[in-house]
DNA sequence: TTGTTTAATTTAAACGATTGTTTAATTTTG
DNA sequence: CAAAATTAAACAATCGTTTAAATTAAACAA
């Protein structure tokens, strides 16, 4: 007898993956659990028989995903080889790279730090950027008093990265009008314009802390 | 005999601006007609009386309020006395001004573009973004020409501009928490923090562009 | 001004549909 | 056989919207 669905090794792991789709697509509150359970293929019951609520759910995703960049940092920061330059230019890859890797994922953080009515996921959010924030400024700031830097804001100096990107990352029909491409096309699957992307932000970085 | 309920010389726009407020701080979907006229001090029929649905309301909001920066770009365009970087640094000025002005405002905006379910409201504000992009990188691009500029990549130089300015107002909190301001604080009212920016993103653009 | 008529506004109540969640029975698994 | 997983059905609550009656405002003739 042929089974008829998928062999998901982990049923919870799936139902994290299509959610996140989903609320990337229509919003946290603008997608009901019947719509994800017809997506995922399982019986409406079924999320909060794994996460408890709707809400945990969205608890669940954040808490499997969200602290990836984290130790990419952490290895960036702890190479003494690098320079404050170097690991900065990497640091702007790592972000780059990981946000193509799964924008729709970033889609939804970004929609919950716009949207502060879930008052601890949106201060859960903002502790994640806030740690991450901190590490790039101080990275700034020690160029800055070497002498290596110019004197420039460094909270907006990041700001400016994250926000160059996350503008990139929010609309993808936008990215497609303006690289004259067909309107399901998916930018983020481009190699050339993640390469784009992030030469463009590193060019930022440098011409603005370089001497 | 005194009036209870306030002189709103128009409830229309009393309610438009209410439910910017609500939209920006919940969503539109985490909005409900009954919190909006319960805030809004009106019966629950209002809102369906004066805009016909849920949707034309959020229609009538963008509407009413997203076309001003048409109005800024054109006329700095039309300046002939400026240069190209002069007229970058105005609209860079513009921008932050009206997004300051109104940050609730583009904060739904914001929201709309990255949520692409309703598809009406979704092309119709990434028009009024595609135009003022193309603007914004014909200078680049005629600065660019006539070697007054680098060769940068104009349209992830308005990327950033705009990227900038959205990453400081998706949320105030997270502001709040760099400036170590306290949690209610309104960072948007603080003309040091709005020259701050500007000088910032001015900084960056001059850098970029500049020889 | 006056009273009358017509239109616009506002209201409470109800509409059916959909929401997240729970139940209790059933099937599958180890 | 016991535990875990899955199901269909129902739960109360809330959603956007509509209705039909009540109220207010405007228009107009006398």
């Amino acid at each position: 007898m042929v089974k008829i669905t998928q062999p998901h090794i982990d049923k919870r792991e799936h139902l994290i993956n299509e959610a996140i789709e989903l609320f990337a697509e229509k919003g946290f509150e603008g997608t009901s659990i019947r719509d994800l359970a017809t997506r995922a293929g399982v019986n409406i019951a079924m999320v909060n028989y794994y996460f408890g609520s709707k809400e945990k759910l969205f608890e669940a995703i954040v808490a499997k995903k969200a602290s990836h960049m984290r130790g990419v940092l952490d290895i960036i920061l702890a190479n003494k080889a690098l320079t404050e330059i170097e690991k900065l230019d990497a640091i702007i890859e790592g972000y780059v790279t990981r946000f193509f890797a799964y924008p729709t994922f970033h889609r939804v953080l970004q929609q919950e730090l716009l949207v502060s009515s879930r008052d601890h996921m949106h201060e859960t959010i903002i502790e994640l950027f806030i740690r991450n924030t901190k590490d790039v400024v101080g990275i700034i700031q020690k160029g800055i008093k070497s002498g290596v830097f110019k004197k420039v804001d460094p909270e907006l100096t990041f700001a400016s990265i994250i926000g160059t990107l996350n503008q990139v990352l929010s609309s993808a029909m936008m990215c497609n009008k303006l690289m004259n491409k067909p309107k399901d096309y998916n930018p983020y699957d481009n190699p050339q314009f993640k390469k784009r992307l992030i030469t463009h932000i590193q060019c930022v970085v440098h011409a603005l802390l370089l001497k």
